[in-house]
DNA sequence: GAAGGATTTCTACGTTGTGTAGAAGTCTAC
DNA sequence: GTAGACTTCTACACAACGTAGAAATCCTTC
């Protein structure tokens, strides 16, 4: 399963608040404002651009190439992203409908019934 | 996230279809049977004895000191580590109710009809 | 159209996780 | 108490990731 650093991740978080995409340069701001507030030191922008080279041969980001500074945006969106890679997860298991039954176990309360709001509206597929 | 490597995986879902645990060498028999039926050659079982360490202390595996060849068990069911990895997920995300109905979106009509019965058995919640 | 600065790509190194297993240590049955 | 089974220690190769300098490329302006 393709996973993320944590740099990588904290990228990706930037990039999935900017609907209009981020240059490199914008992308440094981000990360020195977000994180841990004195923690996190400026970072080359070379870095930044080889994490977000990654990203996108990871498939994870694109980037326009027409304008200078080019712009990344995430190619999906955060839910996306997550609901992707829960679908990756329950399918690596065989025994999916036990599965379920544990996750469904373990949701709160409310997450419970906005499962059932969402499941009426869907149909019930037969 | 904690993941787990190629090997480690097959070593989990061996142990995940022994109830009873399995010894080193024991691990090595099930590995050879399953897989590429040609491709896997044998591991040696200190691979494997180091393997089975490592996802120890990843809070994986347990072991019986007890008898001679140790025994080694899976934690939690693969059911429960897939759910609980799924939670992982879904915890990542600042918009759960967005990730979980591009989720719910995604599943089959089965799977859907699991989850409504999973949902009504549960209780309403309130 | 050449120069200079901004931007991107190439190259590289340290660290960590994982697959792999020999060497060395420990335990038990005889 | 010793041999053989079993476990732990140590080690190495390889990939992924964080990090960034050097080198190449590209606009802009003179």
């Amino acid at each position: 399963m393709i996973t993320l650093g944590v740099l990588e991740r904290s990228v990706m978080n930037a990039l999935w608040e900017s609907p209009d995409g981020l240059s490199a340069p914008e992308l440094g701001e981000r990360l020195v404002a977000v994180e841990a507030p004195a923690k996190r030191r400026e970072l080359a922008t070379t870095t930044l651009l080889t994490v977000l080279s990654r990203l996108e041969s990871k498939g994870f980001v694109s980037r326009t190439r027409a304008t200078r500074p080019h712009r990344y945006h995430a190619v999906n969106s955060r839910s996306e992203h997550t609901a992707e890679l829960m679908h990756e997860v329950l399918q690596l298991a065989p025994d999916r409908d036990d599965a379920l039954a544990r996750f469904v176990g373990g949701v709160s309360p409310t997450e419970a019934e906005t499962l059932r709001r969402l499941l009426a509206s869907r149909g019930t597929g037969e």
